[in-house]
DNA sequence: CTTTTATGCATAAGAAATTTATGTATATTT
DNA sequence: AAATATACATAAATTTCTTATGCATAAAAG
């Protein structure tokens, strides 16, 4: 993911809201749905994307299902009902998570004293 | 860190702000005004914390200052020219991953079809 | 007065998430 | 014919953090 290294757990977030968006995603096509919604800043790698979404249907969070297009397979994730529960806390802990932040944060920059 | 590892990632902003605000802070006085400012939200651990703190010493973003106070040693640290420069790069990739975030999670949660 | 809590720093082992590097295979574009 | 896009997958290494210790002094509590 570039440049910031601040992406690093929100992988599964990210997953679970297009998730909740979309109904039903493949793989190849949430890398690309990424991509195009932040406009190329967030590249989200195969490395991280398949394992993370085998965990998440070991868990019970998404279930499976092939589909045969044009000659190829693909893989389509949807939420369970557990999954969308979840989606509900990953969605709060995101926003505790900024607030938090800002509070921090928000002290103006200062560049002397 | 509590409840979310979206944090994950975060402690160096969180260092480097603290000190562009006060300049002169110490480890165990980091962890003390985060838990303050967050409302006990965010615990910092000292096993984050400090081989955090001389990660950057090391890249030569913090300088540090050994104090004694009623006979026990205080390691303080402060920010170097660099180090400044980091902090506003260290903010801006906070601000983009906040709208990045909130880009992709915008669209209102959905709870049925 | 002695035991617990707070202050203060430090490191090491393990866990978790991700990057980087591959591998396979078909379809489409150049 | 070769390169790029589509589509999935895993394995090794890296980064970052948690958990568990360890040492030491000061203050508070019993």
């Amino acid at each position: 993911m570039k440049s910031a290294n601040l992406y690093k757990g929100s992988l599964t977030t990210i997953i679970l809201k297009l998730l909740n968006e979309h109904d039903k995603m493949y793989g190849y096509e949430i890398t690309q749905r990424v991509k195009e919604i932040t406009k190329g800043e967030l590249q989200i790698t195969e490395g991280a994307l398949y394992p993370s979404l085998h965990k998440l249907e070991a868990e019970g969070l998404l279930d499976v299902e092939f589909v045969r297009v044009n000659n190829r397979l693909r893989k389509y994730y949807k939420l369970t009902e557990l999954g969308t529960k979840e989606t509900v806390n990953k969605l709060a802990e995101l926003e505790d998570y900024i607030r938090t932040m800002r509070a921090l944060v928000n002290p103006k920059f200062r560049f002397e004293e």
